[in-house]
DNA sequence: CTAGTATGTGAAAGCGCTTTCCCGATCTGG
DNA sequence: CCAGATCGGGAAAGCGCTTTCACATACTAG
């Protein structure tokens, strides 16, 4: 069960040389037709399969490019391995995916990863998120072509490629203003994260520029996960703070904060307009529907492959800034003239 | 940028032969003392990082599982590979990682990533989900460490693991019917699916055990996805059906439901009941919280990979039937008394 | 003080491929 | 009909590492 056969044993089936079998294999040089009909066949009946491993040792390209997703259990990651496998696809290369352990958002794990990945020697890689520090980044770009997504990296620009979180933080918070909001509440994303940064800028850039008053009170600290964006909300109940909507920093805090809603009793959006940003594929299936900025990712990811292919082509990578559009469903409405 | 630094760099660096080098960073053989700081000296300075795919090449074996997941964009297959990259750490070993091309179910597609990982010679393979037909995982199986996972492959029970999915829908269904609940529909998951074939039984099972009628009408088919769990309740109210519950073959195409619910002004549950299975991770934040049937999914990984290093190390794997069991939150009431 | 045994180390042989190099055979044109 | 170009294919080197083999050198024991 263990004896894999080499290219030395369908060589020595056909009567060849090792080679030849190489070449008919990869169409290198041109190879006689009966020889080729040899190899081939003793290709087929001892079910031959070249060993990818020593093939990239060989030719100094494994035709793999290591991808390192932040958090592989979250759709919006998961959408975009789609999007690179699409994207790399047409030009032979595969993923390799490593994903950081246990969603601990544990830096050294993260660094960790990324060697191993390094090790194994991939031609290109694409780094999802992560927590890695932005100058370990730009070390590894200096090695290996790289390309880094949802995230930007100072000094690392042209191979970054993400959404226009401030721009999307900006709409969302004008559509609420739009719908006659005043009192907008924000549950933050992840404290340092530059995202959670940008989007929580652009919610406050609306309201100033609606001259609404900026109250401290109605901004609450969360992780851009369901659970925070919960807590959260109850934070703000218990407070008794007065807000007739929420813009919160992804789906995923949005999706707490529809339930902590709901438990207390207040309907959606009759009572309280919620607005999301990510877009995720289950946000449509909410109930209702959630209102929220559209972040491509599945095109992102594609995006991200087709400028590691350029950048392996010796290319300029030709990332661009994505632009944050609103979704906009049912969980968002425009306030009721009783309030 | 191109040149990687290699064995001899550090070995002529350190005034050592090769052999020396790979002796210190394996620990292979003892070293004196002071060479052994000469190399990692080198090391150190030069930054070396030897070559995975060279070790893999001379060593036999390369310390990889290849993973083959089918929809790496569920959540229930992503907390998967989280537990299967739990229980691989602690052996050294990592997982690759392949995902079926653009969740179309394309079988061929499947089996060409398949034989790329075969090809790229890892040292096992964990298999989830997927359309592979059963034979050809039978001859994987015998050409290399193999564990399935969320599917059962005749005569590869041993190494099959996954939830026992009769028990489950049978559970789901007694459930709705211990709540008063007669006409129960079911949504149905994709059809040749093992686990929805089993999923029906067991909502057949628990039917008939209760000397309900089993009506036809009641069962649609779908894909196990939220848009076709969606078309699936809106054909039952199109046709006119009466029912007070449902359930559905998993959570996705409950969320689907859910909507198509939540659209016709239907109420849950007041009005209609429904039972998922899965409990994937975002079904304790729908609204209502969905009751549901739990699949350990991040469990069955660690197990999983537990099993593929027992395999590894010759010894029987020791796969076991997951059970099933229901997760009471609150998409399900007892059935009004006026119905 | 010699035979016998550890002990540490370098040379060299792979691992399974690709690719360069080279040579014999075939073909072209003058 | 021969010099020169063309073509197909085998031998062998090499990719970066591990590991066997053999050989000094340094110890023990008799």
């Amino acid at each position: 069960m263990d004896k894999h056969i080499t290219i030395e044993d369908i060589a020595r089936q056909a009567g060849v040389s090792t080679s030849t079998v190489s070449r008919v294999l990869n169409g290198t040089k041109p190879v006689a037709e009966d020889k080729q009909a040899l190899v081939l066949a003793a290709v087929e009946q001892l079910q031959y399969r070249p060993n990818a491993v020593a093939r990239g040792l060989a030719r100094g390209r494994s035709m793999t490019v290591g991808v390192l997703v932040q958090d592989i259990s979250s759709p919006f990651f998961a959408n975009m391995v789609l999007g690179i496998e699409q994207g790399l696809d047409p030009a032979g290369y595969r993923p390799m995916l490593t994903t950081t352990h246990w969603r601990n958002d544990n830096e050294e794990d993260e660094v960790r990863s990324l060697q191993l990945l390094l090790e194994r020697r991939t031609d290109g890689l694409i780094v999802l998120g992560t927590n890695i520090p932005d100058e370990k980044l730009r070390a590894v770009a200096a090695e290996v072509p790289l390309i880094v997504v949802a995230r930007r990296v100072a000094g690392l620009e042209p191979q970054c490629l993400y959404v226009d979180n401030q721009g999307g933080g900006y709409r969302a918070t004008r559509y609420l203003i739009g719908l006659g909001h005043t009192r907008i509440a924000h549950i933050r994303g992840t404290k340092g994260h530059p995202d959670a940064a940008d989007r929580e800028a652009g919610y406050l850039q609306a309201l100033q520029e609606a001259g609404l008053p900026i109250d401290e009170r109605l901004m609450v600290d969360a992780q851009f996960t369901e659970e925070s964006g919960l807590a959260g909300v109850e934070e703000l109940i218990a407070r008794g703070e007065r807000f007739t909507a929420i813009f919160a920093a992804n789906d995923q805090s949005a999706y707490g904060v529809m339930l902590g809603l709901f438990n207390h009793g207040y309907r959606i959006p009759g009572d309280v307009s919620v607005v999301g940003f990510d877009d995720q594929f289950l946000s449509a299936y909410t109930l209702p529907p959630l209102t929220t900025i559209h972040q491509p990712s599945e095109d992102m990811g594609k995006v991200a492959a087709e400028g590691l292919l350029r950048l392996l082509g010796n290319q300029a990578p030709h990332m661009s800034l994505f632009p944050a559009e609103l979704t906009i469903r049912k969980s968002a409405m425009r306030i009721r003239q009783s309030e």
